[in-house]
DNA sequence: CTCTCCCTGTAGAACGTTTTCTCGTAGTAT
DNA sequence: ATACTACGAGAAAACGTTCTACAGGGAGAG
């Protein structure tokens, strides 16, 4: 007699179609059990209550939410920002829900925010750069099924990642074939796989190539970290800047700007990444062009296979393409 | 005897500290009519087996999910990043989950993602500026509790939003106190609402300021747009460009660097929102400066308020300001 | 000393589904 | 004509929790 404004349950549909729950159950969901008379007229009873059956109680009995998580360090950072693009595309075509969690950079609740989401969902797409390798091996098995994005090789995670050393590597190559001997590095967060990456790559580079010197600064990940570090980078008497990524390289060429130091003239710069506004400064910005809604859609694809069974997706790198535009060029003759 | 990889139930921690699985649902609750000796014995059982109460479970007896929806037209958009990043940090500090829908700004598609959101949540944050009047009054109720961001005033569902009108009659003063006389403005999305407040203030600045002259141009949201109808702007011959956003005017920007027109000697040009970027193009762009991380904030307040039963939050609206740099400048002399 | 009240712990219903198991009926084959 | 098979539909258990009744026991008061 009462609930007549809650929202119309299986029994409802049943009582208005004179069938038994079990039915109706079975008539949404297609078994082909069910008279398919009896199927329609469920349909419609189902139609005219405008019965759609609770996600929670389902998720309850099935044991899955169809609602997988995401975490990631910093919502602010394009990067970020396009995997969750790509990501949540890919994961809503699938059918399925997309929790964003945002750790804001904070190591420890990391930790725990994955874990908890992880409760409610099917399985969590962990972006977590800075994680030390130690705490991520004993975190990996209590979120499976969890997607692991650019870190190294786990033991039974898929991961995807994009292979910041070729990246490095094209960006150095393009500077020594312009003539460029001295760089200087701008490095992020030292704690990072990513930065190692780079690092490595770099160290390749100057044993390959004759004369080489790279100065590493530290610096930092976004815009300001550039700005910060402007004056040490035109110390350094360098011709060319290895931003961290396209945020660093961005904070440099404004603060350069400032100073009246022309780009390329007196010094190129060079970020990684390639987000949106990378092609709109001035000079347009030549960068490592990571293609992040692809890692995303990636993730989900390893994610999926994972949630449907399907074959186990073997770690998957995406190659970074470099992207020359003008704030590269032949150092100046002195 | 079996289900020893499963995760521990409520009747297993019952079992170790040996009483029963109520008990433990009190303990673990805080309910003070358990004895607090007996309430630790019971945590201490917990936190021996790792017990976390299901939260599928939890939702269905309790009949919320502690997770809100936000659907969001376009995930690249910065504004609606923004909005997300307040939203999803204000949440989770108070304990809640956010799902994230991106509708692709596929209106149909919109209204039913908007309804499947809101069965998996306790409410829905409704960003959709291109939705009909019409349908949102209809979609409103089913989603309640629900907030609305970037709309007019509605029924019975509290709004947050900025007060474009004010920030684009900022703009017009600006121009107009620099001394330009005949603008162009270019208008994005006909049918969003956020279009027509601007609209609405440039059709009372035209009647209030004496000679006052403004052309639309029809472009779109994006920075494609702008560098689209870079040529048909200079063929206005006017003095100074109010573009939909900051993403229209870096493409105008972006446009007339390769015309060689200079901005601003030859052309001023404004933006509106303020993305990140905003201050970094080359000139740096004069903009409204739209809190969109606050609008974000307030809009979690104004669902939390909801949730909790606290003070209907009325309707919210924040004031962009004016931020001028180093895009506009006095008409040059003719 | 006994009665009553209060405090603490237990059993069980409820949340809204899915699904297994069982039963009934109808059709077919012997 | 009877028995067996097959198929469709209903009853009931299960998912893991919360919370309302309810019962039992101890202590204080009359």
């Amino acid at each position: 007699m009462a609930r007549e404004s809650s929202r119309p349950g299986i029994t409802d549909v049943a009582k208005l179609a004179g069938v038994s729950l079990s039915t109706v159950s079975r008539a949404m969901n297609g078994n082909p059990t069910v008279d398919p008379a009896l199927a329609e007229r469920v349909q419609a009873a189902a139609a005219e209550l405008g019965y759609t059956a609770n996600p929670v109680a389902r998720s309850l009995v099935l044991g899955r939410t169809q609602t997988v998580a995401v975490v990631i360090p910093d919502l602010e950072n394009p990067t970020f920002q396009a995997i969750l693009r790509g990501l949540s595309r890919a994961a809503t075509a699938d059918g399925y829900h997309v929790l964003v969690a945002d750790s804001r950079e904070d190591l420890d609740e990391e930790h725990a925010l994955a874990r908890a989401t992880r409760l409610r969902t099917d399985g969590v797409i962990l972006c977590a750069p800075r994680m030390l390798e130690r705490e991520l091996r004993e975190l990996l098995p209590a979120l499976s099924p969890a997607v692991v994005v650019n870190r190294g090789p786990q033991t039974s995670t898929p991961v995807v990642g994009a292979d910041y050393g070729s990246g490095m590597r094209e960006i150095v190559d393009h500077l020594t074939s312009l003539g460029h001997r001295r760089l200087v590095y701008l490095a992020g967060a030292t704690r990072s796989v990513t930065h190692r990456a780079r690092q490595d790559a770099i160290a390749a580079a100057v044993s390959r190539v004759d004369g080489l010197e790279v100065e590493e600064i530290t610096a930092g990940v976004d815009f300001d970290s550039g700005t910060a570090v402007a004056d040490r980078v035109l110390a350094s008497g360098a011709t060319a800047v290895i931003a961290y990524n396209d945020l660093v390289a961005m904070g440099l060429l404004s603060a350069l700007t400032v100073r009246r130091v022309e780009v390329p003239g007196q010094l190129s710069v060079t970020g990684f990444d390639d987000i949106p506004f990378a092609a709109y400064t001035s000079p347009p910005l030549t960068t490592a062009a990571v293609p992040a809604v692809e890692l995303g859609t990636a993730a989900w694809a390893a994610m999926h296979a994972q949630l449907t069974g399907g074959d186990p997706t073997p770690a998957l790198t995406l190659t970074p393409t470099l992207v020359v535009r003008g704030s590269t060029a032949a150092p100046r003759e002195d």
